[in-house]
DNA sequence: GTAACTGCAAACGCTTTGCACTCCC
DNA sequence: GGGAGTGCAAAGCGTTTGCAGTTAC
């Protein structure tokens, strides 16, 4: 459970694998951490420079990889342009709006003995996994009409 | 089951949805078809530019968005760049090796009743679904060692 | 102090777009 | 014959890279 990592845990996450504890970084992680929707490079970058007006997407994005390669954070490239991100590691269902883009998790009861089932036959050890659902969600059906 | 599509029954299809059948979209989604391994436009346009010399990436691109809508391929968005794409509308998982980027289709049995079973509560009609696995196949492990 | 990190700008690569020519129907 | 489709080249845009200045430790 992400949500219950504390700062130390945190700082001592990146420490063991090598990498500093910067204001950049935690402001990154913290942005993304509590959001539900999974936003991409650019909402990031927009939502945090009010706070850290000098930030640049080039960090972002180094930041990104960083906490990908550590375990933190998951990518979802989603064939629309840019690619989305979320912290939920667990097994759950991405519900992707597949016209205006928004991401909804979503955990069925039972999702992790289903899905452990479901894959038991496999002779290798998932690195991770990804599962999305793709509809139209009801605003953009009354947009519609 | 596309496999078992023949020729009139597509050309019928692009011409429902007021497309017209060329040479090039054949060539594209009988390129596309019988291939397991989900082509991204740079390997469907150098495997066919033998035959068809003055093929273009812009024509693949094109080809590619409009057998997504009548509904005969998938798009996968992988964050390494490219977009794969692939013939297998049903449900299915992709094995994707997070080295080398190769896909394979699996599909464990009963996984459509299991599938249905997970979104049954969902109060609307999923457009489409994608389940990924990641992991490192056999021979990116035996490189590295 | 020094190696790692940031911010900026330029470069990159996949994809899209515009347009004259061509081909399906 | 006419409108849709193709091929080409240029433009677009999200992402990556290189480097000088800055910061964590």
């Amino acid at each position: 459970m992400k949500e219950l990592m504390d700062d130390q845990e945190l700082f001592a996450l990146f420490r063991k694998n090598g990498y500093k504890v910067t204001t950049q970084r935690l402001a990154i992680y913290k942005f993304i951490l509590p959001r539900g929707d999974h936003p991409s490079a650019e909402q990031i970058y927009q939502g945090l420079k009010n706070d850290y007006p000098t930030i640049s997407l080039g960090t972002i994005y180094k930041t990104l990889h960083l906490l990908k390669k550590i375990g933190l954070i998951q990518e979802l490239g989603l064939n629309e342009g840019s690619v989305r991100y979320e912290p939920d590691m667990e097994v759950h269902i991405n519900l992707v709006c597949t016209q205006c883009g928004k991401i909804h998790d979503y955990k069925p009861e039972n999702i992790e003995n289903i899905w452990h089932n479901l894959i038991s036959k496999l002779n290798f050890k998932p690195t991770g996994q990804r599962i999305d659902i793709y509809y139209e969600c009801a605003a953009c059906k009354i947009k519609e009409s």
